[in-house]
Order: structure tokens, then sequence, then C-alpha cells
RNA sequence: GCCCCCAUCGUCUAGAGGCCUAGGACACGAGCUUUUCAAGCUUGGAACACGAGUUCGAAUCUCGUUGGGGGCACCA
């Protein structure tokens, strides 16, 4: 690397859709190599496939980075020395360079149709030889490609490989790549709709955009030489190369759709915690070489090195993120995460009635060792909602024996004496009951929770108790001696 | 088919020739704790793809084999 030349690197997502994670690590890890290196971090939509555009896909790609913590410092809205940040708002620019590449003798017209290129496609396949364009336009005689462009004829620009030798270059993470010319083929650089492919595109705009480190995904290891070839026609600097190992199914291809999720927005949705998704994706394919395991934006930022991503690709697995997401749940206070379930309350069925905050933090305390994600609250505990309309069978069958209605009743008694209870006076009366029934405090206490919370799981019993309150647990148990008749 | 890349427990990985009887984390099993469930702690099983070299010595270097992945568009 350049020590004296500033670091300038870039997010460039198509506006397809969804931020995929994979696109989520890249935009990470370029976002902490130019914080690590105090540059710039500029985000560019290339969005040169008119067909593919999704309305709305930058805004939410925007808020979903946002979301993540990846801020950017050049782009979209954000307009500095180096705009416009969307590829369609420079296709000037990319004419002007393809018409340069002409006429150095780098470039030419090609008016072959669509047809015709796949009827050479078939044939060569048919003789099981690599696909690639016959360069029958390549040497089309200068007055020809003159009048058949005045005439306004249908064509696209092609790049010029030389028909022999190789071009290498350096990868910071593979280290030399070299590739020969003779298997690359007259790649098309600027197509009949008048937009550039990305070919042309990146490298124009790279350079352009000053950009010092291209860190981007390992699918484009294979098309890095031609665009190698396109900045030494253009006499531009290479700039350093990063290609980063992919992120891949549990079957280890290339991390798709159909086979969970790959939507960031998806688990964003699903309750995820950005700083966890972030720290795990971190994670996949590189690593601090210690044991830490849980990184901040901040310490990743201080951490990362390029040097330290691995080569091979990495599976995305599931259960892994889950761990981290209660790490970071848990490590959140009450009153944080009592705001957030009081919204996931809202949309669920529990959501007509109002809670207050101070019973939320209350339940949030009892159950945040219990579990991973807030709306795992709704489901581990919805007695603290409502009361149980049913009463787990296997649990009642386990726990609710023949005299625990009896024992249940004295209880509720006892209960009803109470002034303004605390934990520790349900704690204190359950005890003296299970004494004076000569029973043991098991008997007790398991039928009880059974009967206040319809499970057989959760907090601690005294807990529930002094959470839900003198009125509502004697209610409960009521209900409960009636219907477990 | 051709080209490029990759290869340590099921998964994420540490390991840059002796520190490796291969370490950690997730997941899984067992135990402790406990009114339950968790959490926590302790603990168990679990990997250097294979074969040749180089070297006193190889998970680490070289070559080959095998396996996997990516690419080969007027998509990015």
């Amino acid at each position: 690397m350049e020590p004296n030349k500033p670091v300038r690197v870039r997010f460039a997502p198509s506006p397809t859709g969804f931020l995929h994670v994979g696109g989520l690590r890249t935009a990470l890890y370029n976002y902490l190599f130019a914080k690590h290196h105090d540059g710039v971090f500029v985000l560019r939509i290339e969005d040169t496939d008119q067909s593919r555009k999704v309305e709305g896909a930058v805004e939410n790609l925007i808020a979903t980075l946002d979301w993540a913590g990846i801020h950017y410092d050049e782009g979209p809205h954000k307009e500095a020395n180096h705009g416009p940040y969307v590829q369609s708002r420079r296709l000037e620019i990319y004419h002007n360079h393809a018409r340069q590449l002409i006429e150095r003798g780098h470039a030419y017209n090609c008016f072959c149709t669509p047809e015709r290129l796949e009827q050479v496609r078939q044939k060569q396949i048919a003789m099981k030889l690599a696909p690639a364009y016959d360069r029958h336009c390549r040497d089309l005689p200068t007055k020809e490609v003159r009048d058949r462009l005045n005439g306004g004829e249908r064509h696209v620009v092609r790049m010029k490989v030389p028909v022999s030798g190789e071009t290498s270059f350096n990868d910071f993470i593979r280290g030399r790549v070299t590739i020969a010319h003779k298997i690359l083929d007259d790649q098309v650089i600027l197509k009949s709709d008048g937009f550039p492919t990305y070919h042309l595109a990146v490298v124009v705009d790279d350079h352009l955009m000053e950009i010092s480190h291209v860190i981007r995904g390992e699918e484009w290891l294979s098309s890095t030489p031609k665009h190698v070839l396109l900045y030494q026609y253009f006499d531009w600097v290479v700039p350093n190369y990063a290609h980063l190992p992919l992120l891949l199914n549990p079957d280890k291809t290339k991390l798709s759709k159909r086979q969970g999720d790959v939507a960031v927005e998806e688990y964003r949705s699903k309750g995820y915690l950005s700083e966890a998704l972030v720290n795990f994706v971190a994670f996949l394919g590189w690593n601090p070489g210690d044991e830490r395991e849980i990184f901040s934006m901040q310490e990743l930022v201080k951490e990362f090195t390029l040097e330290r991503v691995g080569k091979a690709g990495a599976v995305f697995n599931a259960p892994k993120l889950d761990w981290l997401n209660a790490q970071y749940l848990r490590r959140k206070p009450n009153s944080e995460i009592a705001r957030v379930l009081k919204e996931e309350l809202k949309k669920s069925p529990f959501g007509r009635k109002e809670y207050d905050d101070e019973y939320l933090a209350k339940v949030v305390e009892a159950m945040r060792e219990r579990v991973s994600f807030v709306k795992d609250f709704l489901e581990k505990s919805p007695y603290f909602f409502s009361a149980p309309k049913e009463y787990d069978p296997a649990v009642v069958k386990k726990r609710w024996n023949s005299g625990a209605g009896i024992r249940m009743m004295k209880l509720s008694d006892e209960f009803a004496k109470l002034q303004d209870p605390g934990k520790e006076d349900y704690e204190a009366v359950l005890e003296r009951t299970a004494d004076t029934l000569k029973a043991g405090r098991g008997d007790l206490i398991h039928p009880l929770r059974l009967a206040v919370s319809g499970m057989g799981a959760g907090p601690g019993l005294y807990d529930i108790l002094s959470i839900l309150g003198k009125d509502e647990t004697i209610r409960r148990i009521n209900t409960a001696i009636e219907r477990l008749k």
C-alpha cells in the first residue's frame, strides 16, 4: 500500500432489492478498513441495468446500512467532490471514456445482433469450446464502421483484449493472480442502450473517485484482469485489490435465497440486534487473532486489518448469531429492553392493554437470562401479559396431583391476608403453609407456578408472584382450582 | 468444457517449521447449582482431505491427487 495516499474505499451495490448479508459484510469490511485508516467510505449505486431496477431500493439500502451503523462519507444525498454517486447519472462520463478507448485502438464498435451471438455461443458449446465472442467486428474497415454508425445501426462497444500474453495483479488476500489473455474475450463495455457494463463503469468510477482499495466479493476475481487491462488502456494507476471469500449456504454453495434468509432487513424484522449481526458477519472471514468474540463497531474499527481476512468461504450459520444476539441483549439495561418490548407488545395479541414502564422493567429483569430475542418475552412468558388460558397438560399431569387443589385453596387464603406483600412475604407464607399442611415446599411451588403461569418453567416463582401482584395471583389460583378440578 | 480461487472439529476459526498430546467459540452430551426453566461454572466427544517430497523436525514450505466454490452475458 502506498502509505502517503489517502485511503478511499467504496461499497457499490446495485439497487435490485434488499441488502444481502454478503453485501453487508462487504460494506462492513470496506467501512472498517476506511475508518481504521482514517480514510473515506464512499457509497456508489451501480444501477446500469435498467431492467433490474427496483423502486425504493436505494433508500432502503441506505436505511439498512444506517441501521447497521455503517455510515458513508460520500454518496447519494451526501455529494462531495467525486459525484454524482449514482451511475445512471454518469452516462456522459462513460461515453467519453469509451470513445477515448476507441480512439486509442483499445476498443471497437460491434454490430453483432444478439441472435448471431447466441448462434455462435451454441456452436461453441456444441463443440465443447469455452463460450466467447468470436471477434467478428474487431477489425471492420473504418469506413464501414462509420457508415453503419451514421445509419443508426444498433451497436455496442467492446474492449480489445490482446490475443496473447497474460495479465496479473496483486490481491491483498490471494497474493498474485495471473490469467492468460487467450481465455478472455472482448467484453462489452458499452451496451446498445447506451449504458455501460459493470466492467467499464467500475474502472472509470473507481479511478475518478480516487478509490485506493477495491474490496469486493470473490465473484469478481475472474474478471479483474479485464479491469486491470482497462486501467492500462487509460494509463491509470491500478488500485489495490482485496477479494473477499464468499459467504456460503450450509451446503457450501454461494449464499442465496431459498436456503434461509439472506436479506439484512429480514434479520432486522426478526428482532436481531444490529450489533449482533454486525459482530457476527465481521467474524465470517475475519478474526482478531486472539480469543475475544464480542466486538463493538468501535473495537472492530480499531482491530480490523485485511491481513487477518481469511481465504476460504464461510458458512453463514444462524445458531451462533442467535447466541451473539442473546449476549448483546443481556448487556442492555432493563429500561432499554422494556422500551423495545413495549413496541413488540403493541403489535401482538396482548396489544390491547397498556403496560407501564415499571411493570415491563420488572418483567425484563425476571426474564432477561432466559431469552435471546425481545419477542421471546411474549413467547416464553405470555402470563405476564394475560392470565393463562390453558395449562400445559404435561405439567398438569406431573405437578397437579390429588391434593393440589386443597393446598392451593389454603395458599390463596393465606395470600389474601397479606398487606402489600413483597417477594419475601410470598415465600414466607408458602413455607409456613407447607409446614402447616405437612407438605414439601415443592408440593406447593410447582402447582402454584402452574396455576399462575400455565407453564412448568420460568423465572423464580416468588418473582412471578410479586410482579403479578396479590390480587392477580389470587385470582389466577382460584381460576386454576376451578379449571383443574 | 475452459479459467481462477480455496481446503484444521458439524459450523466460525487460532495456528505464519519445533511452543500442537492441535487452542477458542457456537451447537451437542454429562455433572454441579437449583422450586422449574434458563444463566453460570466444571467437564466430554469432535478436525489438520489424501499422497509424495524438502527438512533433524511439517497442520504450517513445494508438487501432485481428490474435493469444494466462483467465473466464463448487451447482469452486477
